[in-house]
DNA sequence: TTCATTGTTGAACACTGTGTTCGGTATCGG
DNA sequence: CCGATACCGAACACAGTGTTCAACAATGAA
């Protein structure tokens, strides 16, 4: 299982939440793991290759688009994401926020928009829009997800419920994608 | 005028886009600036002082909310935004795109939600919605601003017009603030 | 038990970058 | 020409990184 990995990433993973990832230096970490500094070597070859293994662990079970069917609502595993993430807030917080070093960012920007691609051809999107506009969707739909997690993660309102903040999602983002897609969702109303 | 310190500022808004924030170093700097390593230390705190000096040309002129009248149309002044943002184009990207330092984004962000702040004020959504709400289409509003510079900003669409740019981000953008501010609103349509 | 393997330790080191200090030099208005 | 101000650059102390190495500990198989 590797026990020593283990208290590294505990380590970081703390101190990112104590002092955001830039102020945490390799001695801060092996201090923290009491773990000696070559161990430290041996293991990861930097800190950001720390923060990655830390990001392995957070993994999105359940949320790749071959178990999808062709007539689930759109957008509909938004919530799921959420709830996902939200089980996982601590590791969230430490490897994704922006707080967090920026390769573990835009590491989870890009996963996130493989999950959006697979929705946008599973609607048939791709029939009407050129390669332009889809990109520019792709991005909005990402962009305003992790912005909403940003949010949902500070500490004034890391007490919501999942549900709210989907709710919060869906009503500002979907009506724009209706639009532009010229689809019928159904939108939440108010907030 | 000042010579050296612009002569300094020169100097980091290319070396920012060039290699990155992160990457430039104050040898870096005082090097293409041709200036002494105690003069830098003479103008300038350290590199995030100096950037943030840059930010301060970044003015935003004719876009204070005190010129609003209140028959404008609702976030009428997306456009002039992006216009002018457009229009220093090399400087706003050294400043605040996500290359930079997050201290100047984090300014940037503050301006741009004064201002949604003040346009929502105007359109009196503050009297349906509670201040919790409020935040979070500021949020939504300011974030998504700044996801579209940011991929404006990007080598392959840095020559669409600020007209197309404007276009997507209210296709997008307003919809959804319609419907949770429950106005009705010029909707652009497709993209 | 013995022995080899594997993981761990911490001190020492070279290196890069930061921010300060200080004596000396250039420039320019009055 | 004087003096103020700006600039220069070498030297320094400091903090952090990543490497190396000889020694020590733990484990497990024969």
């Amino acid at each position: 299982m590797g026990k020593t990995r283990k208290a590294l990433k505990e380590a970081l993973t703390d101190l990112i939440l104590e002092k955001g990832y830039e102020g945490v230096t390799v001695q801060d970490i092996i201090d923290r793991a009491d773990v000696g500094r070559s161990t430290f070597y041996a293991h990861f070859i930097d800190k950001d290759d720390l923060l990655m293994a830390i990001l392995a662990d957070l993994e999105m079970p359940g949320l790749d688009p071959s178990s999808w069917k062709p007539d689930d609502p759109a957008f509909g595993w938004t919530l799921a994401l959420f709830r996902h993430f939200g089980s996982v807030k601590r590791l969230f917080k430490a490897v994704a926020s922006s707080q967090s070093g920026s390769v573990a960012r835009r590491e989870t920007t890009a996963r996130l928009e493989k999950l959006a691609q697979a929705e946008l051809s599973r609607l048939k999107a791709a029939r009407k829009l050129d390669a332009f506009r889809l990109e520019t969707i792709i991005r909005f739909v990402v962009g305003t997800f992790i912005g909403f997690m940003d949010w949902w993660m500070r500490e004034e309102n890391e007490h919501l419920p999942a549900e709210q903040v989907d709710h919060a999602y869906r009503s500002l983002v979907l009506p724009g994608l209706a639009n532009v897609l010229e689809l019928e969702l159904e939108l939440p109303k108010s907030l």
